[in-house]
DNA sequence: GTCTATAAAGTGATAGAC
DNA sequence: GTCTATCACTTTATAGAC
């Protein structure tokens, strides 16, 4: 139909991409499955890109981009670091019970990149932003309730991005709301005890 | 070939069905490829199967049989609840690393049963399995060194299968045991804090 | 009960008209 | 730049000889 740019083209193959992959699953997202989705021909899709498994490389690093740190940006650090850190956990949890589909596709796309060979890097790259992403989190947090780490920070974003790992599948795979909220309390709390209250400062 | 019981046939199918899995992902196990690796004829597998998806449904089955708790159950409770919680935990640990493909494989599987239609209590199954085989190390740990749980028992298990989870799927991405035991040092430390060491009952 | 052969549908990719 | 038509291959499942 009409006349587009093959960048733009990219771009609403990928989107049609995700849709197929959160609706069906990775092993859905046949390149006659995502061109039925962007209304376009299957000419079109190789007009874009060179091949299918060249739009999946795309793919991850383009939602590897786009993610970065959607849950956990968005937090106002406030003078308790122990509810701060409730507070993000609490805001990341309640992404997952709303959009359940969107955490399924990320651990899906994990997964698919720890199989295809040459992709194994974005796997770590995925978590190595996580990392990035609670690490910001964290460092805001203990500047603000003018408290530090007992650890190094690296090791104590290890932690919260574990916890929220094993909250999510766990969610995923038994939708108990109750039981993720339970464990996030007591993940504060204990990621809390890291953080000692130094001598002020200020004389 | 020789001629088997569709029982024995069926355990032959799914043996070589799950090391194909395990080898190239849940995706490369299509009927010709187990038949390959079990060293059968295409026909044989729908002599033993009526189809390809209920010898995965079987297949999911049996695993959840017989997986049970073959990484804690092994474990010998002493009298330091925090040491064999650490213990349970390395060992555990040492076992993804050891055998990451095994760890893959069950990842694998839960995402598979949360996209099959039908197959979505299987997920949740998965779960509840994990949970009684780290009740029953958790409840045991706590009887021999005489203490308490201070939180419901049910809750403990979920801290720690959770944080199992989450190890798991770092280690799984970046390859980094050191920075998974310091996970599972703190993990140790702040379960362990939940138990109450109580008045001596014997007087 | 086990095999070969094949049906029927789906896959990624490409040629060539417009 | 976009389309239709098609190639070459793989998939699950089955028919029918032995």
């Amino acid at each position: 139909m009409t006349r587009l740019p093959a960048s733009e083209r990219r771009a609403l193959l990928i989107s049609a991409a995700l849709r197929v992959i959160d609706a069906r699953g990775v092993h859905a997202a046949s390149t006659r499955a995502i061109v039925a989705e962007a209304g376009m021909s299957l000419a079109s899709f190789h007009y874009a890109f060179r091949s299918h498994e060249e739009m999946m490389r795309s793919l991850v690093e383009w939602v590897l981009e786009a993610e970065s740190s959607a849950a956990f940006a968005s937090l106002v650090p406030g003078a308790d670091i122990r509810d701060t850190l409730r507070d993000a956990l609490q805001a990341f949890f309640e992404y997952v019970v709303a959009e359940p589909g969107h955490e399924r596709v990320m651990q899906e796309l994990v997964q698919y990149c720890l199989r295809t060979p040459g992709l194994e890097h974005l796997a770590r790259e995925q978590y190595e932003r996580y990392y990035a992403s609670a690490e910001q989190l964290l460092a805001a947090g203990a500047t603000v309730s003018g408290t530090a780490w007992r650890i190094p920070l690296p090791d104590v974003a290890r932690l919260v991005v574990a916890a929220t790992d094993g909250v999510t599948l766990a969610y995923l795979a038994n939708s108990d709301i109750a039981a993720g909220e339970r464990v996030l309390d007591f993940v504060a709390d204990a990621i809390a005890e890291l953080a000692l209250q130094p001598v002020s400062s200020t004389r």
